[in-house]
DNA sequence: CGTGAACTTGAGGCCCCTCAAGGAGTGTGG
DNA sequence: CCACACTCCTTGAGGGGCCTCAAGTTCACG
């Protein structure tokens, strides 16, 4: 039951940090299981999992906030290894909901476990400070794209932020990637209408930047799309902290 | 030269982590000297203080950074106490600009000591981290403010967040604070422009919800600007991380 | 008193929103 | 096999929030 650790093929990846064999005995303890769910189900908090920490190690999610008027405002899309929940566990405050996009699976952790297991480990404690500011400075580039970019320009932005993430995580393939957000998703992750998202996606097409088709983002001019939406390459974080 | 930081009133607010003298003493002998700016200079990178870090010891500033096209945005509003360029310091990335607001004075400090200060210090690992998860929940309330919110309400947001980040400093006075920022630079940090801040800021005022006069924000209505701008009232973060 | 920066106010226009209806794809039940 | 329902995508029309450009006003400062 707590072997699967060991033959994780998602923490080898050269894209994560590599725990130790001590590392990973303490993480493999403090597991309780494994959930599966399919899409547009509330992973946390949610009946099922609680409030616990978890790891997404398989399929996409992504993290919103819901507002008083209703409207839904995404804060951020979530790839296998992104930890969900952690900031419950280390701050006791989680003001989000997490929901999945695709079918998902995730790894159920034990809260007061993971706070424990980051004692005595600095290393493990420099690696999160490095993700947490690494994630700082997506949200900083997503905010000036938010605030300062049009509905094309912003829509480039988040495909060429995603495409670079799939593609650090080893699973892109060329110039298209797999891309199951829907037009309402784009529209709640960058401010927009769901109709005005579509109407900017055919701009996109027209000008031979990019194509999103059936679950499919394709990049024709990578260069181009980078200079129209302002992009700014982000080299990568090192390595990625992963529970 | 070096005795400034056990005088030092800033520290000693609750808002921050207590550090121990042995802390304290580090922190010390890592300070290389003080440099005083007037309001309007870019505070780093600059040629007086290069990248190295620096913390904000009196005065106001803002994080921002300026786009393609010539647009800035501000992604920040910094405190005294605030540090600048950890993010030099710990990942060796830094992509923005700090500037000044009002007359500052920052403590310069050694890149490489401040390393070695986390080094062997779990405690000062712990709130860093704890504060770096606050700073991810204020940018993703700010997201959800420019996505989702008209410029009244943005702006209505922003005058709360800075208003309750002042107030918890412990240098608010009730129900007006000092209030440094500009048109454009209130514009430039919800993704506005100037001259709409103008009217929007007027709205605010007939409506009998905030004035903002010179230098100086009064909040008339406090409950009902926060109900007006969709205000998610976040409760202390505990101790905040200090160099 | 002249100068420059910031604030204020107006006019016109565009980007994006809202509302609405139709089309395409998929799963379900008869 | 087809009708039906449901979700999502697409396209259109109209309107409003915010932008841009521009001129006038206030205020601090030399």
């Amino acid at each position: 039951m707590n072997s699967p650790c060991l033959t994780c093929d998602l923490r080898r990846k050269p894209l994560f940090e590599q725990l130790t064999d001590d590392e990973l005995t303490d993480i493999m303890h403090s597991r309780s299981g494994q959930v599966s769910m399919p899409p547009k189900q509330d992973i946390a908090p949610s009946p099922r999992i609680g409030d616990a920490v978890c790891t997404l190690i398989a399929g996409w999610a992504f993290k919103y906030r819901r507002l008083p008027n209703g409207s839904r405002q995404i804060l951020d899309i979530l790839l296998p290894g992104e930890a969900i929940g952690l900031e419950k566990a280390l701050t006791g405050i989680m003001d989000h909901h997490v929901q999945s996009l695709t079918p998902v699976t995730v790894c159920v952790l034990d809260n007061g476990a993971v706070q424990d297991h980051l004692i005595g480990r600095p290393t493990r404690y420099r690696t999160l400070i490095r993700t947490l500011f690494a994630k700082e400075r997506r949200y900083e580039n997503r905010l000036a794209a938010i605030g300062r970019l049009t509905a094309p320009q912003r829509i480039g932005y988040l495909m060429l932020e995603i495409f670079d993430r799939v593609r650090d995580l080893g699973i892109g393939n060329g110039s298209w990637v797999h891309f199951p957000l829907q037009r309402q998703h784009i529209a709640d992750s960058l401010g927009l209408s769901g109709t005005h998202v579509n109407r900017s996606l055919t701009e996109l097409r027209d000008r031979g930047l990019a194509t999103l088709g059936s679950n499919m983002l394709v990049i024709h001019n990578r260069d181009a799309l980078i200079s129209f939406a302002c992009y700014t390459t982000s080299e990568p974080t090192g390595c990625q902290f992963i529970l």
